[in-house]
DNA sequence: GTCTATACATCGATAGAC
DNA sequence: GTCTATCGATGTATAGAC
């Protein structure tokens, strides 16, 4: 597949129509909002992309790419797992902050768009590589080394990462629901990077 | 407060205008769907709920409620930490499952929606009663008892709440990106809790 | 309280000039 | 490619009969 040229134009609707679709979601988003943020007006929209559809789809795939490689990107190179965990906890937490909108609007939208799309996916998801996922292949490394006990790699790197993305995504409810985690304060997240590397390397045995 | 009785047409009204909000959220949720869907007419609604954002603010205090009480639910009374932590990863689990659409909703909806009603919120949220969070007390109790190594109990409570509630709001994504969990299957939750368990109490030191 | 009919606003999309 | 103007559909909300 020949990569097209982006006109300048092309990429400033893009920019904006991410970060409207992203904000308010699909039905939510105005084309005249993102058209008012990208300097230009309506009809240059539907001009450049037919629909509101095909925008919507365009943005949604380009966001599921940048949502898996966010992933990817938080990996170390490293044989030592403890150093490796360390690292990667601070460095997801990191990543994924800087795209709480991202993630909230995934798992929103996920469901109700993929009903339509669902073969187009699963090809794009195994295309990126998220089959091996790093994480994945780094902890089965780490028992055969015996770093690290027995036990499923699936299951310890999908509670890895819900402890790491979880709470980022509930932080508007935390910072209402309990208050006294003070989400909205940097220390919490530093302390909240050493306490989930103690739990999972520690447990809670005494 | 005097609590109003609720007429049948109005408890009607507000089961179909859940199941739609849960499912479609407020912006894409139609008012006539939901007339259909309560067996009325369009303007029934407008007589008994003045409009559309009075009736949503309604339906999301309400499943609010519903859903800090999910974590109340799943609480069992047991002086046996070990005991206790099995028993509420389990029914946390079952819970939060058969509320899926709502947790969504919630995570989805509260930025945009809490913006302009912060305090009302923080008030409901401490009615609740969700500032002595009984999982956080249970925490502080095992520590004392000697039961469990002292860590911070607010991060272990949201360490514990993410494992499974995380997988559960991720699963329309998880089926696609990472099919070997196979999170359509009974047999993935029974084991899930089983893994959470484990990973929690003792940790992957070899 | 409940209905039909309709007003009024807004949104996505297009026509047509430049 | 970019604009103004506008159409047609749809959505919220209301008027008014029963």
């Amino acid at each position: 597949m020949i990569q097209q040229q982006n006109t300048e134009t092309e990429i400033k609707i893009i920019a904006a129509a991410t970060e409207i679709f992203l904000q308010k979601g699909k039905d939510g988003a105005r084309m005249q909002e993102i058209a008012n943020k990208a300097g230009i007006n309506k009809a240059l929209l539907h001009y450049y992309f037919r629909s509101k559809d095909k925008l919507f789809e365009k943005v949604f795939y380009k966001e599921v790419r940048t949502m898996l490689n966010t992933t990817l990107d938080s990996v170390t190179e490293t044989d030592n797992f403890e150093k490796f965990l360390k690292l990667f906890i601070s460095n997801y937490i990191d990543n994924v902050a800087l795209r709480k909108n991202l993630f909230r609007f995934i798992f929103w939208e996920s469901e109700n768009f993929m009903k339509n799309v669902t073969d187009q996916f699963s090809q794009v998801f195994k295309n990126l590589g998220f089959q091996q996922n790093p994480v994945i292949s780094k902890v089965k490394k780490a028992i055969a080394d015996g770093q690290i006990r027995k036990l499923d790699p699936n299951n310890f790197a999908l509670s890895l990462i819900s402890m790491c993305l979880f709470p980022i995504i509930a932080a508007p409810v935390l910072s209402k629901v309990a208050t006294q985690l003070d989400v909205d304060n940097l220390r919490f997240w530093k302390k909240r990077k050493q306490e989930i590397f103690n739990l999972i390397w520690n447990g809670i045995k005494p």
